[in-house]
DNA sequence: CGGTACGTTGAGTCATATCAACCATAGTGG
DNA sequence: CCACTATGGTTGATATGACTCAACGTACCG
């Protein structure tokens, strides 16, 4: 495996600082972040911690895509949910205290910062602000996770999935020819769905030749967005 | 509806003080809850806050218990959790400020103290170790939420049954006759598991000829823990 | 006494899981 | 360079868990 010429990015000026649940430190805290970072380049597949495991910091992510799942019967992966750009994964139990209750591994090619847990629970305490921002993360991930236990109890794997393929759309979008800008095998798509991958496969291709969409290897092409959303019963 | 004679419980002296969120309160910000909370008393079947609803402040269970659920497809209610002595519910839309994304109603005669949304911002704000246990319960409820999911998505209705009567011992005990310490309706049960009413009443009756309970009404009366444990696959 | 909510049981149906076979692709090592 | 293997994708056949619908029983309540 060879060692990449990795540029390393200051939090300062990092783009993903105004947008993210780090838009309340101070320039004084960005800068202990920085100094305190480590810098990390992950390939597709690999582990960046593994549930059950003790943490020791959390992770922002630069670039890439990120799965977070629990392990499930016989291994069967459950895709919980994705980070990308900007987002964090990890906090959770350093916050509980708790061993991580999750595993997360790359899905596509990703360049994180691993920041010592420590220096959260520092700025936790002390600066309110972003206590309130980390706090109000917390609380709406606890929201869609709730959504998320409804949905699977409620609908069936047909709508799950249209579902799905919706919020990978809002997600992470479109490319200019309407093809989603995340690539996931069939497996995957089932493990976030909760089914089996025949079944995935199954509608995807029932999908396809109902011109919902329209699919080259893993890239799914979208093609009506409108029936997709009638499909998943997101009006209910 | 007659109007009961109410004690009104000081939060000083309140059993649940000790062992709740509020552990790090200082007196002062006890006495200032006390002051400002609002002590009501509900009946089985009545709404504490409903879905989609602006929140003004939370409530903290004295005594009694709610149910905690979605309003999903048709009208079919997603149980998500139960509160009970000593649990705060609708924290979660103040702290992220969204309108709340469940609804709670009584399951059991309830005595609750309804304390203001500013009180709960300006702790979290200003004290730090109270912030921390909140943010704690937060992530901790994230933590069952994801478990619940993955339970959901890939167990059989048969192994979600168990282990949530297995829960149920967990959370709300057994009486000296070894019966559950709630009551629920088939349909109630039916909605924390997912699934449908005829399918609880099924497999109830079928553990009951397996002699793994005895059923009297809603009071379920639990003869073998272990093979509850061994249905649910827990240790997977 | 009729009404309403809850519980139970049976029969039929359907969505989805499971099992099995097979193909395509890419990477590996001899 | 080719056989070899692993991984992912696809399709078909079959099994079955769970839902739906329907009828009926039960209990409580005003």
């Amino acid at each position: 495996m060879k060692q990449k010429e990795i540029y390393i990015p200051f939090c300062d000026s990092c783009a993903v600082r105004s947008s993210s649940v780090f838009k309340s430190l101070s320039k004084d805290e960005i800068e202990l972040i920085n100094f305190e970072k480590d810098y990390k380049h992950f390939n597709r597949g690999e582990v960046l911690y593994s549930e059950g495991s003790r943490i020791n910091g959390f992770f922002c992510i630069n670039k890439g895509i990120i799965k977070v799942f629990k392990t499930g019967i016989d291994g069967k992966e459950q895709i919980i949910r994705f980070a990308k750009k900007g987002d964090i994964i990890a906090y959770r139990s350093i916050l509980s205290n708790e061993p991580a209750c999750t595993s997360a591994k790359v899905i596509e090619e990703a360049f994180v910062c691993h920041i010592p847990a420590k220096i959260l629970i520092q700025f936790v305490k002390e600066n309110s602000a972003f206590s309130m921002d980390v706090m109000k993360l917390t609380c709406h991930e606890l929201g869609e996770a709730n959504a998320y236990i409804t949905d699977i109890a409620q609908k069936t794997v047909r709508e799950r999935l249209a579902e799905i393929i919706i919020h990978l759309i809002d997600e992470f979008g479109l490319d200019a020819d309407n093809y989603l800008n995340i690539s996931l095998t069939r497996e995957e798509l089932a493990n976030i769905v909760g089914t089996a991958t025949e079944s995935v496969i199954r509608l995807l291709s029932e999908f396809k030749s109902d011109s919902i969409i329209e699919l080259k290897g893993r890239k799914i092409r979208i093609l009506d967005k409108r029936v997709l959303e009638k499909i998943s019963n997101v009006f209910n």
